[in-house]
DNA sequence: CGAGGGTAGATTGTATCCAGAAATGCCGCG
DNA sequence: CGCGGCATTTCTGGATACAATCTACCCTCG
């Protein structure tokens, strides 16, 4: 679409340092926003057309998401996009489960006051993509937040593999947010874990952390799973 | 693959599909054996003259190295080698220990007669290689054998990132063989995880893995430190 | 003599072009 | 009428060439 044929307006309102940088950015969002299908094959040339630039550029940033684990790249073959199994989906919450917790116990107790306000504008952003209805705009102030709250923990390693554990739970979370009707107890759970960790509750608030995380993979998977057998 | 000389072992003997593939496992090789120290910058040009071949195959196996952490990528200034700082290792190991135990609970109820057998022969390749002195050897095997363990325990996301962590032990932890003499009761632990599971004693089996592991975070932590502060 | 700017070199990022492999369709044969 | 081999066609992988950018050195000016 919108032939571009003009280089200098720096790809758009995308100011990226790099043209390679910019189409995995985008690429990255149209996969989490389901607008590229799992299943569906990235083909260089109609996305290099799309975008009006050269393959190179495409093919640097298929191998970008490939090595995110968004697409899988095979050989003559071409890229097409990745699906998550319920098992993969399970195992991605239990991991959750059994990570963030103890990270948030850790965070929790080096919290400033700026801290306190931007987790709130986080859950009250939340609240408001909700009525709005902004389905995309949700999955990144989900991970926003929970990476929020982890912020402090002086993990580098575990923030940066829960950070790609979110990533791939936004996908299907998207699902579950059009179907089912349990986001209020997920805003409402956000902002109670904050109020516990400003109260000085901390095993409190990660445990709710944890049955928060819980709450979400049950119903993720029961919807995931229904939708895979139907 | 016309021009230079000896197209087929341009790779040595790496006969992978795609040349891009190749170079990839190559310089992770490179990196992973300390060939390229952290903080060395990789020119493309260099690579793709001492390989024979282009630059773009040497600029996707940078993407993907930088996907997996192994060298961070500036735009126009290049690709670096990551090092792993102490708070980092001791991340790593943290999660090791957090991670693999239960995964090893999951895993060995599902160990056949085959798997004990190639469980068997990785820790006796293990101990060869270490009277040998085969220190690169060693790292593979290591990694080889503590996939081997969680293998079955149908975690597919569990163990990727596993590996992951693995793969970012190795390099430090061949610092400790050379400096070190403890790796004769890591071999002693291998098979004694391995005895415990076929003995069925899965859970004292976890135990002893967590503690194995911990055992290689304080002595390489210590190392890593006094090198680091030296 | 030191600091700032400018130019030249090197290095990366991107476009265009060619070769090889895989999918597809067609034709002939059983 | 169905199946297998073969040619075409399309797509990806790689090489070469060009443009943009950063770095380093040197020259000039205060």
């Amino acid at each position: 679409m919108s032939a571009p044929a003009s280089p200098p307006p720096a790809t758009d309102r995308l100011r990226h340092k790099t043209v390679s940088a910019a189409v995995t950015e985008s690429l990255r969002q149209r996969i989490l926003n389901g607008e590229f299908a799992p299943g569906i094959q990235l083909r260089q040339d109609a996305l290099a057309e799309e975008f009006g630039i050269s393959r190179i550029p495409v093919r640097e940033a298929l191998l970008q998401l490939e090595a995110q684990g968004l697409v899988r790249i095979v050989p003559h073959r071409g890229a097409v996009v990745t699906g998550l199994s319920v098992e993969e989906v399970e195992d991605i919450f239990r991991l959750r489960e059994q990570l963030e917790p103890p990270l948030l116990a850790l965070s929790a107790r080096r919290f400033s006051e700026a801290d306190y306000r931007r987790l709130r504008s986080l859950t009250d952003g939340y609240g408001a993509a909700l009525e709005a209805g902004q389905v995309d705009r949700w999955g990144e102030l989900n991970r926003s937040f929970h990476l929020d709250l982890l912020r402090h923990a002086d993990r580098p390693r575990s923030l940066s593999i829960v950070s790609g554990l979110l990533q791939d739970c936004d996908r299907p979370t998207r699902l579950q947010l059009s179907a089912s009707g349990d986001t209020e107890r997920a805003d409402h759970e956000h902002t109670q874990i904050v109020a516990l960790c400003e109260a000085g509750r901390i095993n409190d608030a990660a445990d709710l952390l944890q049955a928060h995380i819980a709450h979400a993979a049950v119903s993720l998977v029961a919807i995931y799973r229904q939708a895979h057998t139907g």
